[in-house]
DNA sequence: CTGTATCCCACTCGATACTG
DNA sequence: CAGTATCGAGTGGGATACAG
């Protein structure tokens, strides 16, 4: 029962839309998609290690963009039980399902960035 | 002088993370991707056409979104003299370099959506 | 028809301080 | 170490009215 993406689809148009705007909404914001992107490519990672590797991110951002995720079940949390608390984050299969995409986005920014800076005055930084 | 991306990138990690931050600081709001998936789709539309088709949009969005989206060359605007104006809005060629990535999103989206409703009591919507 | 100008609320996100 | 609580600035985006 899957549905593929015809070119020029006619029908289950405001699905398809919705579908765009579910995984959109998801993937919004400043960190997410880093986040993502950190634990697919780094592996399993402690709460204190990702905040480093993410440059700039705060600890309420961190977690709060983590449980979204885990809630999405893109990344999965274990506790263990060390003398202080260590917790760590992986990517789950489900979340690699994601990886091919923010790769290809990783891609495209690279092109992009060059493709502006060759045709106009770069705007900014 | 192309940088590819490994599966567990050692070197340029900072470039890289930048250049995701890139595409997702412009892919970012509520409606570019939608507005890019549409032209995408659709073909070259009309700014009211395109009003119509974007559930929920405003004059306003609609116009400051496709002012980034013209700006960052992924489409183009041409003004036709007729009796009132019309203005034409096309997705680029460059721009097509990204519907790859926005019908995967769809894609991913669907498939999200069902994964979240079979696996949790859906949160809401 | 295709925008622009204003007003305004809600939410995002950073900073900082605190807890188990 | 791994968070939570609170405050506050800035911004995204809706509503409405107006303009060329």
């Amino acid at each position: 029962m899957k549905t593929y993406i015809n070119k020029y689809p006619e029908c289950d148009y405001k699905g398809r839309t919705r579908a765009l705007n579910d995984a959109m909404e998801l993937l919004q914001g400043k960190w997410k998609v880093l986040i993502i992107a950190v634990l697919c490519c780094r592996g399993r990672k402690r709460f204190s290690d990702l905040q480093q590797e993410i440059e700039g991110i705060s600890a309420k951002m961190l977690t709060r963009e983590l449980q979204v995720l885990e809630l999405n079940l893109l990344v999965s949390r274990t506790v263990c039980s060390t003398k202080p608390v260590t917790v760590r984050y992986e990517i789950t299969p489900y979340g690699k399902t994601l990886e091919k995409i923010v790769f290809q986005l990783m891609d495209w920014g690279a092109e992009h960035r060059r493709h502006i800076m060759a045709s106009t005055q770069p705007v900014n930084s």
